[in-house]
RNA sequence: GCACCGGUGGCGAAGUGGCUAACGCGCUGGUCUGCAAAAUCAGUAUUCGCGGGUUCAAUUCCCGCCCGGUGCUCCA
């Protein structure tokens, strides 16, 4: 049981494995926060957690760090135009964000470490870089990255610096580089803007210092798996890997993992195209979280994601073929023992998506088996060949793909709510779906009140009514099925 | 311009040098039901963008072309 993932340093499937043989220690690139979390943010997060969950499910234990950066050129524009402190500014986006990672139920890494609480850590690292002669000071006040110093820059995205154009795009206030692409370590204070009385001067960090930093602090100077967006390979981990190598003269991180960006109804997510969705978008339109998570995570991560909300409909449905199975199965009344045919076809599906799994995080390959087993489930338990050591066995399997997948389980309430509570604390009610508050007007009592009224229209034979009741709850987003054990009903 | 990725049924999407090309959604029909729903069964790609080539055999390998997308700049 190991875990194969595509290396990008490599350029090949490595097998995934601690370093020290007992913890895999992980970084992996966090969110800026100034703003809410849109779903391109998500994809990556969520694959990172189908990466987390997939390696726990192999036993392997996590050191898992990810940073969250609150200090930044937008951070500070934005924070400043609202005339509030950054940490003001940042804590809400922050907090937004762990709410969003909770309502994807994307677990939370071991360390979350923020940028502004690892200055020291930083400045550190740039004295270490200016030791090595990788670092250099201009007269401003700013710390540059010495390109030159580091010949193997290039050697994570296969970049041939040769190649590349010098002095193409030069920043207003980095004319004073010994080379056009060198970057910033640290800049220097500018009128108005945060920064801190460090050994190194007043200033504030780049953003690639802090990854080096807290990676090495929390991980060590070498570790054993960095995640991040494919955006995020050149320049930003590339830099990562030069200025923390120059230092410590060992591999930065062994293996690196990268997510494919996704697009928008074909197009690249962008809020100029006005295809740009947050979550809190989404959930207003009434799509549940677990939709999304399913819609987002289906595709394998080295793939190109198209996000539709045709797709998210099929998620939805989806994962309602497999809450329905889950329910029927626990609500059968069932004989005691097995059968073999339903233990090897639990065995089957298990070995299958596990499989899938290890094979790179494929996750379309990996849901095939589930949805394989509760076919041959379903279809056994409509002839009534299931006992209750099949039905142990086929939930554990369940249970099995939702400790990756987590979708079954029903988290669907709280988000949605969350959600609808911010739109109306924040006056932005014009976002929420009429079907959505339609599915609100009711209350469980109430459903429950129509239902046993359409009862009795039933055993009245008086269908007319009743189907008048079906349809009526059917409009607020009401399901009901009557089954052999009575009338069962659900939210859509 | 340079680099990279993809083009599989109505849609999404796996996959493999040779078993009936997974799985999900949708649609059509049967069973079940008062009707539905759920579930199940059957059907829904004689074929994997197009044209060549290699091979006993290619959707899978190679070449060319067409189409779509992405990166090369802040970005998950």
């Amino acid at each position: 049981m190991s875990v194969r993932l595509f290396n990008t340093l490599s350029g090949q499937q490595d097998e995934v494995t601690a370093a020290d043989g007992d913890v895999l220690r992980m970084y992996a690139c966090g969110p800026t926060v100034y703003d809410f979390g849109h779903i391109g943010n998500f994809r990556t997060f969520l694959q990172v957690d189908i990466l987390r969950r997939t390696l726990k499910l192999t036993g392997m234990k996590l050191r898992h760090v990810m940073n969250i950066t609150d200090v930044d050129d937008k951070i500070i524009r934005n924070a400043t135009a609202a005339g509030i402190p950054i940490g003001e500014y940042t804590a809400k986006y922050t907090q937004a964000f762990l709410e969003d990672l909770a309502s994807l139920q994307i677990e939370e890494p071991e360390i979350l470490s923020r940028a502004t609480e690892h200055i020291p850590e930083m400045t550190a690292l740039v004295e270490k870089l200016a030791e090595a002669g990788a670092a250099y000071k201009t007269e401003d006040g700013s710390w540059y990255f010495r390109l030159a110093a580091f010949p193997e820059y290039g050697k994570l995205s296969k970049k041939d610096l040769e190649g590349m154009t010098d002095g193409a795009r030069v920043d207003v206030d980095e004319y004073e580089k010994d080379s056009a692409r060198d970057f910033a370590l640290w800049k220097a204070t500018k009128p108005g803007e945060t920064s801190w009385e460090t050994p190194i001067g007043p200033g504030r960090p780049g953003w690639h210092l802090e990854c080096s930093a807290m990676a090495m602090k929390y991980l060590g100077e070498s570790f054993d798996l960095h995640a991040g967006g494919e955006d995020l390979m050149f320049p930003h981990h590339e830099n990562e890997i030069a200025q923390s190598e120059s230092v410590t003269h060992k591999p930065f991180a062994r293996h690196w993992f990268h997510v494919r960006f996704l697009l928008v109804d074909g197009r690249k997510m962008s809020k100029s195209e006005g295809n740009f969705f947050t979550l809190r978008d989404l959930l207003l339109k009434g799509y549940r979280a677990s939709a999304i998570r399913l819609a987002l995570i289906s595709v394998p991560y080295r793939h190109q994601l198209n996000f539709t909300f045709d797709g998210l409909t099929e998620a939805t449905n989806a994962i309602d073929r497999l809450r329905t199975f889950v329910e029927r199965l626990k609500g059968a009344t069932l004989a005691a023992g097995t059968t073999d045919e339903l233990q090897a076809a639990a065995a089957k599906a298990e070995a299958e998506f596990v499989a899938a799994l290890e094979n790179d995080l494929n996750t379309a390959e990996a849901r095939a088996p589930i949805f394989d087993l509760v076919r041959t489930v379903n279809a056994a338990l409509d002839t009534g060949k299931v006992l209750a050591g099949d039905r142990e066995r086929a939930l554990e399997v369940l249970a099995k793909f939702d400790a990756v997948f987590a979708v079954v389980a029903d988290n669907d309430a709280a988000p949605t709510a969350a959600a609808l509570a911010w739109a109306e604390a924040s006056g932005r009610m014009e976002l929420v779906a009429p079907e959505l508050l339609a599915r609100q007007s009711i209350t469980d009592a109430e459903i429950e009140g129509l239902i046993a009224e359409r009862n009795n229209a039933r055993k009245q034979r008086n269908f007319k009514r009743s189907d008048e009741i079906r349809d009526e709850l059917a409009a607020k987003g009401v399901m009901i099925e009557d089954s052999r054990e009575g009338v069962k009903w659900k939210r859509k």
